[in-house]
DNA sequence: CCCAAAACATAACAGTGTTATAAAAAACAT
DNA sequence: ATGTTTTTTATAACACTGTTATGTTTTGGG
């Protein structure tokens, strides 16, 4: 038996406590299932504390507290955001491949109310009454999932499909304002049905973005979708 | 002395309560003062109850809660709202006037932030959690105001400005998640500088504006602002 | 003037995040 | 391998929240 290496390791009948990340994981995962199940608000340190079977300091250790916490919550929303757009398919047409992207910020927003919530809720506790520290600790995720719909809106200029005078970052920004204006009022039940609230959301993309289109760039953009008379 | 009508009025050191709608209002003032000085986080019943000088039951009798004390406050955000962009110069040319109507919910969001954001926080709260009840007593004033900007995108369609094939609802539905995701993105910090954020409030706004004109629109609609190289 | 009905003040209840305190476990040193 | 220090955790208390029960007070109509 060697004896040099540590020793008493799992002998005892409920010793080991498990490592600190195998911990932090498990405390995500359950908040992160009992977010999607009951939203944001029933998100308690007690309740979360019992799920993975210890107590609330668990949480301030790993987290700092409840701040902290949903803080990680909100970093891995924009990480499963950022990996769903980067599973767009890149089409040969990077207007096309535009119009993907923004599509898959709506279904995402769709799929996963409460990561949304949590994305934009934590994105405008105005930094006016919400402590002014922590600069951007927010935003890691956020900034991987905005830059890379700037490389895709980089790449429709190269193509001159948009307009390469304005500003790369000006355009990435309005469309991202786009597509989160529409994604939260329709989980807000802004519109009537999800068939009107689609349509709405093409109409609303294809019409931003033809604003900016080149002459060539509107020639390859499809032309906008008209409701039935 | 006289004994038929009212007799132990304002005798006592301090009988006497107020009318019903002055509590209502008097509540409904320091709540609201409450809120944009300190944020929504900080509203609380006992805090508000003793700033009027009353108890906490004042506040479930006039409005039968907290919910009902934010839902009064989110009509009245939405009412300060319509009447502000009812307050909006009705030019000549209606795409003046939407310009301007879109500027204006800006400026509401800038200069009102708490109103605001219970506005779409209050937007947010997805139905799925939130107790479905209340159908949606909550949105007289936000029909107001909505129903107003789409009298604007009216007349712009009757004089050919807007593509008048496009549903009017339609238009006005995209242009107001437009002008939400930009003003919900600024508030949150999106932006590095007001300035930056106002150009890119008109650049967006001229945009989508521009994807929706016909021939004679694209003559008056201005064009489009671009960045200096 | 009385009396039912509404409004209120007080206090208790169940719940929250956070923080002290002390015990247990881990990490490290000798 | 043992002793020591540091970290982690459980327990309980604290301050606070919205809400509700319980009388008391005030109001308005017979």
């Amino acid at each position: 038996m060697n004896s040099t290496t540590t020793r008493r390791k799992q002998v005892g009948s409920k010793p080991r406590r498990i490592s600190a990340e195998a911990q932090k994981a498990a405390l995500l995962d359950a908040a992160s299932e009992m977010l999607a199940k009951e939203g944001p608000a029933a998100l308690s340190l007690r309740k979360l504390a019992s799920a993975v079977g210890t107590s609330t300091m668990a949480i301030y250790t790993a987290f700092g507290g409840k701040d902290g916490l949903i803080a990680a919550l909100y970093e891995e929303a924009f990480e499963r955001m950022a990996t769903m757009q980067e599973s767009v398919p890149q089409l040969e047409n990077p207007l096309q491949w535009l119009a993907g992207l923004g599509a898959a910020y709506r279904q995402f927003a769709l799929n996963h109310p409460a990561y949304y919530a949590l994305m934009i809720s934590s994105t405008l506790p105005v930094s006016q009454w919400q402590s002014t520290d922590e600069p951007v600790a927010r935003g890691i995720a956020r900034q991987r999932a905005y830059r890379f719909l700037q490389g895709c809106v980089s790449a429709c200029q190269r193509e001159g499909l948009i307009d390469p005078i304005i500003d790369t970052e000006e355009v990435t920004a309005i469309f991202w304002a786009t597509v989160h204006g529409h994604a939260s009022l329709e989980l807000a039940g802004f519109h009537e049905t999800q068939a009107i609230a689609e349509r709405r959301f093409v109409l609303l993309t294809r019409s931003v973005v033809a604003g900016l289109l080149t002459d060539k760039g509107r020639d390859i953009w499809p032309a906008l979708p008209i409701s039935e008379s």
